[in-house]
DNA sequence: GTCTATATCGAGATAGAC
DNA sequence: GTCTATCTCGATATAGAC
């Protein structure tokens, strides 16, 4: 071996050890902030849980809160990516105009598929739901400030339904988005209590259609 | 002045003062967690904030936590009184077999009120909600196990709308309290930046009446 | 880049004087 | 009951060896 081709594939090494122990943390945290709430993990927790060095953390992002940060912009980009292509395609099928139904699926039905008892992205749409509430700072700026992929919706909203005011428009998405948002594990766990095991979330398909009938009805009150 | 009638004013004025304190404590740390959240409000922070020693919490409550699940115990047997109050004379109008509006008007009300700008309960609302969440594993737990008052509700929705499967009730009654714990500051804040001003929750008698439309025909769908 | 050891800080809780 | 001073703990962040 040259020591060339040697620095090579050490470089090479190096950055897959880098990549690898990187996004060792960042799924390690995602899955422990959404169990556990952000609070109480600790970065302690987080490395043994990856099985690398508490120094990581710091190191690959800065900051424990910069890491839910991260993990936040990436999980809400994939998610509104989502969300736009199906809203998109709506959009194709319908000559600009998806009539109300399939633009509340273009919304809903992105983050009910990651809720599948069997879908890689499960306990992602947990996370992203609990940092909506329980995030830094920082995440609630982001929230409140940055909300160009809601307003393709409720554009999307007032073009189905030119007959409703605004007004009207933005109150029952708030709804709807409320619908959304307590879909959370210990909501569920309520609920199957209270309906004495009548009720299972595993069932996503179903569930999904049970939203779009009760939001659809909702905003043709 | 005998030694008699001093000593016992001295235990009145005692009394009055312990309760005083302990009142203070108690409303500064509704309004600190409910504006920034659990996690994010000290001992300190509240102790100064009531003008009271940094002992209080632990003396008059036992501990933070306790701090917390007190006044959580204490607004929502409140709420919760309300709200049968209201399912109760909604009963009484109608020979025990409210219409389903009734029903989720008993249910929605008390908490709608409650959000008035001038409400004295406006920031205990926004304590609930947030505790909800972001509450102790006590408070989790509460939640999950003691849904009594919550089965007065699904008992008087399935009542309702006999025809329809009780697992469609459970699944409506959930959508209907995601909708009401969306009502938070931050939530409204975001609305009101994506609708440009055009929403204003300032008038809750004319939110309730959209939430009913919504919830009632989502009810109906 | 990785790891250990440690600095530093802020928190909740409490002992003991008054 | 109240208050001050303090204890103790657990956290994040980082310096410095390898």
């Amino acid at each position: 071996m040259s020591p060339t081709t040697d620095a090579a594939s050490t470089e090479v090494e190096a950055a897959e050890t880098e990549a690898a122990t990187k996004n060792l943390v960042f799924v390690a945290a995602e899955r422990l902030f959404a169990l556990h709430g952000f609070q109480n993990v600790s970065v302690r927790d987080i490395t043994a849980a990856a099985g690398v060095n508490l120094a990581s953390v710091n190191y690959h992002f800065g900051s424990k809160d910069a890491l839910l940060f991260d993990i936040f912009k990436r999980r809400t980009a994939e998610l509104n990516r989502e969300r736009a292509k199906m809203l998109h395609e709506a959009n194709d099928r319908h000559d600009g105009n998806p009539p109300l139904r399939e633009v509340l699926a273009a919304l809903l039905t992105p983050p009910l598929r990651w809720l599948a008892p069997d879908h890689e992205r499960r306990i992602s749409l947990q996370f992203v739901i609990r940092a909506r509430s329980e995030g830094t700072d920082e995440i609630r700026n982001v929230l409140k400030t940055d909300v160009s992929h809601l307003r393709r919706f409720s554009d999307a909203l007032l073009r189905a339904r030119p007959d409703l005011s605004p007004e009207d428009v933005y109150w029952r998405l708030h709804f709807t988005l409320g619908m959304l948002h307590n879909n959370r594990f210990a909501e569920f766990d309520r609920l199957n209590v209270l309906s004495e095991g009548q009720t299972s979330e595993a069932d996503v398909v179903g569930l999904l259609e049970r939203m779009l009938d009760f939001a659809e009805a909702g905003f043709n009150a």
